[in-house]
RNA sequence: CGCGGGGUAGAGCAGUUGGCAGCUCGCCAGGCCCAUAACCUGGAGGUCGUCGGUUCAAGUCCGACCCCCGCAACCA
C-alpha cells in the first residue's frame, strides 16, 4: 500500500491580495509536497480561501461589489499568483468557503455536532443567550477584561454590546483529552515552543465558544438555526475535510485524513490547537498528526505594514526574480519557523551570488567545457565516482533552510573540483582524464538538480534535461545576473 | 508578576542531541582564465549581551541580571 501524505495550508482571508507571508506558507507547503511526491508518495496538498464574515462583505460593499463578486475577484487574484506563471505552487485542490459544495458540508457539520455528544455525554452544542462584546474586527467576542480603555486591544475600536441567542461548543469536555493528545505527541505541534503555548493556552482555560451568529449575515446559513449562521471559524477550519468530501462523500477522507501536516502563521495557532481538535474529536475524527506554527517575519527589520508600504506582493518578486529564483530568495533567509527579518534589500545581492554566480555559472562553465572539450559528448557516468553523500538535512524535519545551505556547499564542491582538475589544461594532454572530470562535476549538477527539484522545479528540470542529454551544450543563462 | 522573539567577526545571519566557532556580503593578498566581470586559495576580523553554576568539555544545559524588538490597523 502506497503510503499518503496530506497536507495544508491555512486558507486565506480574501479580504486583501496576497503578500509575501501569504507567499511563503504556501510555498513552505508546496515544497514539502513535492518533495513526498518525488518519494513516490500519493500526495495532496490543499489550498484555498476564506470568504465569509463581516469584513469581507463590508470590503464588499466599499467596492461595490456583491460579497460573492468580491470573493470571485480575490479569490482570483491569489490562484493568479499562486499558478504555474508565478510562483508555481502545484497544489492539487483549491477550495473556497463560498463553494456550495463547502457550505453544504458546513450545514451538515453542525447537523453532527447537533446530534453529537460529549465524551461526558454532553450534547457537544447547546442553546445559550450570549450577551456580549462583540468585536467585529475579530469576528468574536471580548471578555471586559480583555479590553484596554474599553477598546479592542487588537483593534482600538469600542467593541459593541451584543445580545443574541445562539449555539455554543461544549469546548470544556474536550480540553483535558487535547491537552493530553499534544503532550503524548500524538497531536505533534512544532516548534517546541508553540506546543508549550498551546498547552498554555489550555492551562488558562479556554471557554465554551459560541459557533453560530445572528449578527453575520455573510455566511453559511443554518437551517436549524434561522437567522443564523455559521462561525467563520468553524466555516474555516473544516475546510480541511469538507475538501476531501467530508461528511457525503468519504472516498478522499479514507485516503488521505488525518493530514500529515498542517501549516500555518502564529496568528492563528490557537484557533488550530484547541478548537480544530475539538471539532474533530466531536465529530469522531482522528486529529492532524502535526501542525508546524511558523513566526511572522519582518521586512528590513519591520513590520509588514501597508501604512510602512513595505508589503511585498510576490507578483513582483516573481517578475524580478522569476518563479525559482523567488522560491529560493523566500526560502533561504532564515530557518523556517522561527521570527525572522526577510531582508529585502538583500534580495539582489543572494540572486546574483548563489543563483546567478553560483548554480547558474556553474552549470554555464560545465556546458560549456562538455561542449568544446567533448564535442558535447555527455561524460556523466552513472557510477558514484565521486562518493557523494547524499545525506542533506532531512525536509520532513522542515529543515528547508539547513536544506538549502548543503546544497550551496554541494555547488562548491563541484566548483572546487574544475579548479582543481583544471579540465582546460587537462585537455590538451588527457582527454580520458578531462571527460572523467567533467563527468565527476555533471553528476554533482545533476545531484544538485535532483535535490533542488521540490524548492526549484523549473530550473531543476532543466538542469535535469540539459545533463542528462547524450549531447550536452551550453545554454542560455539560468539566472541571468542582475544590476 | 501579561505573551512571545532576539542579543555570535564591519553588516546580515547559521550553529539539530554540549565536543577544535561557521555562512553570505564587505575588506586585504594571491591564483586561474573554462564560465553569467564569474570561479579557486590564503589572510585580517569574534573574551558567542553580563555575572555565576553544572561538566573532562557550554554559543549550546541551569540560575540571576542588562539591553533590543513584536503583540493598533493591513496580516502568513
Amino acid at each position: 500500500m502506497d503510503k499518503k501524505f496530506y497536507i495544508t495550508t491555512p486558507i486565506y482571508y480574501v479580504n486583501d491580495k496576497p503578500h509575501a507571508g501569504h507567499a511563503y506558507t504556501t510555498l513552505v507547503a508546496d515544497v514539502l509536497a513535492r518533495y513526498h511526491r518525488q518519494n513516490g508518495e500519493d500526495t495532496f496538498f490543499l489550498t484555498g480561501t476564506d470568504e465569509h464574515g463581516s469584513k469581507i462583505a463590508e470590503a464588499a460593499a466599499k467596492h461595490n461589489q456583491t460579497p460573492q463578486e468580491f470573493c470571485d475577484q480575490v479569490s482570483g487574484v491569489f490562484k493568479t499568483a499562486w499558478d504555474k506563471d508565478h510562483l508555481g505552487i502545484a497544489y492539487d485542490y483549491f477550495i473556497r468557503t463560498t463553494d456550495p459544495n463547502h457550505e453544504q458540508a458546513v450545514r451538515d457539520i453542525f447537523q453532527k455536532l447537533l446530534e453529537a455528544k460529549t465524551p461526558a455525554n454532553n450534547p457537544v452544542l447547546y442553546e445559550g443567550e450570549y450577551a456580549g462584546l462583540y468585536c467585529t474586527g475579530c469576528e468574536k467576542f471580548l471578555t471586559e477584561k480583555e479590553l484596554v480603555n474599553g477598546l479592542c486591544p487588537d483593534h482600538k475600536r469600542a467593541p459593541e454590546v451584543l445580545k443574541e441567542k445562539n449555539y455554543f461548543f461544549r469546548l470544556a469536555d474536550y480540553l483535558p483529552a487535547i491537552e493530553q493528545k499534544i503532550v503524548s505527541g500524538e497531536l505533534q505541534i512544532l516548534p517546541e515552543h508553540k506546543k508549550n503555548e498551546a498547552l498554555g493556552f489550555i492551562k488558562q482555560n479556554v471557554p465554551d465558544f459560541s459557533v453560530s451568529r445572528s449578527s453575520v449575515k455573510w455566511g453559511v446559513d443554518l437551517p436549524f438555526a434561522p437567522g443564523q449562521v455559521a462561525y467563520v471559524w468553524i466555516d474555516a477550519l473544516s475546510n480541511y475535510i469538507t475538501a476531501l468530501g467530508y461528511p457525503k462523500n468519504l472516498e478522499l477522507m479514507a485516503k488521505y485524513w488525518p493530514a500529515d501536516v498542517q501549516l500555518m502563521a502564529q496568528d492563528i495557532s490557537k484557533f488550530h490547537t484547541i478548537y480544530w481538535p475539538a471539532l474533530l474529536m466531536a465529530l469522531n475524527l482522528p486529529l492532524p498528526k502535526t501542525m508546524f506554527i511558523h513566526g511572522f517575519f519582518t521586512i528590513d527589520g519591520q513590520k509588514m505594514s501597508k501604512s510602512i508600504g513595505n508589503v511585498i506582493d510576490p507578483n513582483d518578486l516573481v517578475a524580478q526574480f522569476g518563479q525559482d529564483g523567488t522560491r529560493y530568495l523566500l526560502l533561504s533567509q532564515f530557518p523556517l519557523g522561527q521570527e525572522a527579518d526577510l531582508q529585502a534589500s538583500l534580495f539582489k545581492e543572494r540572486y546574483n551570488n548563489d543563483l546567478a554566480n553560483g548554480l547558474g555559472n556553474l552549470v554555464a562553465r560545465t556546458a560549456n567545457m562538455i561542449e568544446t572539450y567533448l564535442a558535447g559528448k555527455n561524460p556523466i557516468t552513472k557510477k558514484n565516482s565521486l562518493n557523494l553523500n547524499n545525506d542533506l538535512p532531512d525536509l520532513n524535519k522542515f529543515f528547508i533552510y539547513e536544506y538549502l545551505v548543503a546544497i550551496r556547499s554541494l555547488i562548491d564542491q563541484a566548483n572546487r573540483l574544475i579548479d582543481e582538475k583544471k579540465p582546460w589544461q587537462l585537455v590538451k594532454t588527457d582527454l580520458a582524464s578531462t571527460q572523467e572530470v567533467l563527468g565527476q562535476v555533471g553528476e554533482l549538477i545533476i545531484l544538485v538538480a535532483e535535490k533542488l527539484a521540490p524548492i526549484m522545479p523549473a530550473i531543476s528540470a532543466k538542469i535535469t534535461k540539459q545533463f542528462t542529454s547524450d549531447i550536452i551544450k551550453k545554454e542560455e543563462a539560468l539566472f541571468p545576473r542582475l544590476n
